[in-house]
Order: structure tokens, then sequence, then C-alpha cells
RNA sequence: GUGAUUGUAGCUCAGUUGGUUAGAGCGCCUGGUUGUGGCCCAGGAGGUCGGGGGUUCGAGUCCCCUCGUUCACCCCA
């Protein structure tokens, strides 16, 4: 295709079909988001540079290397890269009444990388944020509302796993504790594990190198350098969600890369994805804004993942396309004006209807019709203009009757 | 940022060791008796072979650059 016709590297229009299942996907989160009582919330895609920088971490590869940021004038901004930063900084700026908020977000994210399987510079996110003092029931409260979502989509086979970050104060002893375990090995990890063991440790505990594994293996989890209290909120998060009959695997190697999270993390993977497997991640988190930390827990799911995956079981646009409606054929310069106010009835209805609007043959426009998708054809010409009826095929059957007009519009 | 891969009609792809007006299937349009779609038949429209340079008598086919695609790494949803 022609470069002029084309969105940017790694960006793409979302048309018909497709767009069907993305209505879906939308309506049915905003109905699961309701039943928990969230509320949406719409922040600008663009923000101060800083918004994303204290609260993602400005050693994250995300803020370091992945951001789309430019200084317009006299503040550097950037497009968001994920949508907690946002809402944090608005709920902060509510008060009171922000510590203690529920709401939920649809929408575009940014991100400069390299486009592949399931990722791109622009990418849509679905996602809430529960604000409030850490406690295992709200952590557990959101995932079994993710799960919820994602039943309502008609996802199957995905896996939920969990683990923890600890408390910032575990943050030392645990990496501290893993540097020592790993020092022995030292010589035998991957290139880039030797610079992470130093750089950032917990890197390390999720390289995807064989030999790398084994080696963590062998060495103690994070999770058991972690503080008792640590420990024990990890538990009563699982103990919760196993009381909800919600399914899910403690993985102590389970690393989420931005600063902000505390406690308890998770991430959603589904094996039709390829290489980057996670559709959906979260996680609680403090986030430092002025003088106040905000805590908060909530999750994230990728739209185009979640889309690989739902079309992996088999649910595709095509499957919520509207309703193919009603099609017009007008034979004769007097019904086609006839069936112009026709269709205004019609549509004033709300019934999806389509007609020619120049003079064509019967047998073009019945092609038009059938391919339209439309389930009924009102065929009108002179003689049925002076009789006001109307010929009504069903497109299915392959038959037709003839009803007055009157009638016609009042059923229909 | 790194490493691969690929780029020919709307879509899926053929295009032999570089050689005359670039092909197929599907789709689209128009016909096949006067007012009837989906099947069948016939005809038609549609391509600066991603773009730019180079080699050559001659390049879709070779070389270089560039812009994209796809996939993987880093990292993340």
């Amino acid at each position: 295709m022609a470069n002029e016709f084309q969105p940017l590297q790694g960006m793409s229009d979302i048309y018909a079909p497709e767009i069907y299942l993305w209505r879906m996907m939308e309506e049915r989160a905003r109905a699961v988001f309701n039943a928990y009582g969230y509320d949406e919330l719409r922040t600008p895609s663009l923000e101060k540079l800083s918004v994303f920088k204290r609260s993602i971490g400005d050693t994250t590869d995300v803020v370091k290397k992945e951001m789309y940021s430019f200084k317009p004038s006299k503040h550097e901004l950037a497009l968001r890269p994920e949508g907690t930063a946002g809402t944090i900084r608005h709920l902060a700026g509510r008060g009171e009444e922000g510590l203690n908020a529920r709401v939920f977000y649809i929408a575009p994210m940014f991100r400069y990388e390299r486009p592949q399987a399931g990722r791109k510079r622009q990418f849509h996110q679905v996602g809430v944020e529960a604000t409030g003092e850490a406690n295992p029931l709200a952590d557990a409260e959101c995932i079994a509302m993710q799960k919820n979502l994602l039943d309502a989509w008609g996802l199957t086979g995905s896996k939920i796993q969990i683990s923890t970050r600890g408390e910032p104060s575990d943050r030392k002893p645990v990496a501290e504790g893993l540097r020592a375990a790993l020092r022995p090995f030292e010589n035998e990890l991957c290139e880039d594990c030797q610079r992470r063991i130093d750089e950032n440790v917990l890197r390390v505990i999720d390289c995807k190198n064989e030999s790398c594994g084994k080696i963590v293996d062998q060495i103690p989890s994070a999770i058991e350098f972690m503080s008792p209290a640590s420990r024990d909120y990890l538990d009563q998060v699982v103990e919760a969600l196993s009381a909800m009959d919600i399914e899910v695997t403690v993985n102590p190697k389970l690393i989420r890369g931005l600063d902000y999270y505390v406690h308890t993390v998770w991430e959603i993977s589904h094996s039709a994805l390829g290489a980057q497997d996670a559709l959906a991640g979260g996680g609680r988190y403090e986030i430092a804004l002025g003088k106040k930390g905000i805590p908060g827990v909530g999750f994230a799911i990728g739209f185009e993942r979640a889309i690989m995956a739902l079309n992996a079981c088999g649910i595709t646009g095509e499957q919520f396309a509207p309703d193919g409606g009603i099609w017009l054929v007008s034979l004769g310069e007097a019904a086609l004006k006839e069936n112009m106010k026709l269709a205004r009835e019609l549509r004033a209805k709300g019934i999806r209807c389509g007609m020619e609007l120049e003079a064509k043959s019967m047998k073009a426009q019945m092609r038009k019709a059938s391919r339209s998708g439309a389930n009924t054809v009102v065929i009108r010409g002179d003689e049925e203009l002076e009789k006001g009826i109307a010929v009504v095929k069903d497109m299915a059957e392959g038959s037709q009757q003839e009803i007055s007009l009157e009638e016609f519009v009042r059923d229909a």
C-alpha cells in the first residue's frame, strides 16, 4: 500500500468488522464496571512529562526511552504511555474524595517502541483504579472484577499469575539478598543478566534465557527475603481469591517493571499471544504526587492483545455486526424520491436502512442489497406507489409479499 | 536501540538464469428477456511492480539508500 495512505508506524486504523468487537468489549466493560460501582474517568492524552516521571519512575524503560515527549512551549509534555499516572494525578487533585475513589478508563496509550505481535505504538487499554489504603480484599476484588470482565467478553484459556513486590522497606533486603545469592553464578549468567545483577536484579529473575532460568531456580525467590507481613499480605489475597473460586498461580518469578508497585502484582497471560503473552496486568501501588502518597490498586487490559486471544477463542467482529436492516429498491424517479422519504421514517425509528441514490437496474440494486447484509428488501415502483403498497422481500427465505406501506412502516 | 523477515491490482499470491503491451484466483462494475440478490456464463475497470538512486542495450527480477510490514530481543498491555 502506498505510504501516504498508511497510518504511522505501529499505529492502525480500526474499522468494520473488527470495530464491532471493540464496541462489544467497551460496552460490556462499562456494564461490568458499573456493577462494581466504578465511574468512568477521561483524562487528557497529553500530560506534563513530570506526571509520568514521578509515578512510573524515571529509571524505567517506559519513561527513559519509550515516551513520545516534546516541548511545545514552557513545559515538557508527553503522550501517556499508560493510564494510572494520569488517573492518580486527577484523583490527587480531588483531595480527600480522591483517596477513596473507584474509576475506570478506556483509552489509547502511546509508547515509542518497535512494533511486534501484540505491540503497537498506539495501543488501547481498559483499566481501573481503586484508591485507598492497602487491603488484601481490595486487591482480590480488583482481580475478581478483571476476571469478570474477561468472562463477559467470552475469553477462555487465560491464566492469572500473582506475586508480590512487598513493602517499600522490603526492596533493599530483597535486592541485596538476590544479589548475594546470584554472585556465585555471576559468570554463568547471560550478558544482559550480568549487567542487570547490579542495575536491576529483579530483571534477572524473569530472564528468558534458559541457563539463567536454571540458576534462578536454585536460589531463594524474592518473596523469601521479604518481611513476614508482606508475605502474609499475599497469602490473604490468594485466600480471598480462592474463596471466590478464582484460580490463580503464585509465581514469585513474576516481575512487574513500573516503580510504583507495592505488594500485590499480577499478570494475565494467554497462550495464543506469541512472545508477548501478557494480555493484562495489575497491581497495588503507592504513587507520590507533591507531598502526598496516593495508595491504590488497579489493572489494565490491552485491547489489541485481548482481541488476539478472543480471536483464538473463535470470537470475531462479524459476530457483533449490527442487524442487517432494510434495503429500499426504487424503480423509477418517482419511487426514488418516495423511498428517500420512507428511508427517513425508518431511520427515525433507529432502523439501519440503505438504498441506491441513483437510478440503477433492479439487478444492480438487488445485488447491492444482498451485499449490504440487509434482511429485508422493500421494492417500490410506479405500480406500488399508485396502490400505496410495498413488495417486501425476506432475503434469507427468498419469499416476498405485498403489504400496505402504512402497515409495513408501523410494524418495522 | 539491536537482529531477522517481507513489500507485485481492493485482498491472497504467480512472475522461469534480467529480454517485447506485468498475470491468476477472489472481490468490484456491467450484461446474460420487460421489475428481483446469493449459483453459473460473458465482458470490463483497476498496478508509477513501496519510494529514490545505480549497474545494463534492457530491471518486478542485480546493487545501494530509504519508507513501511511481519517476527524476535530490550521492555511492556
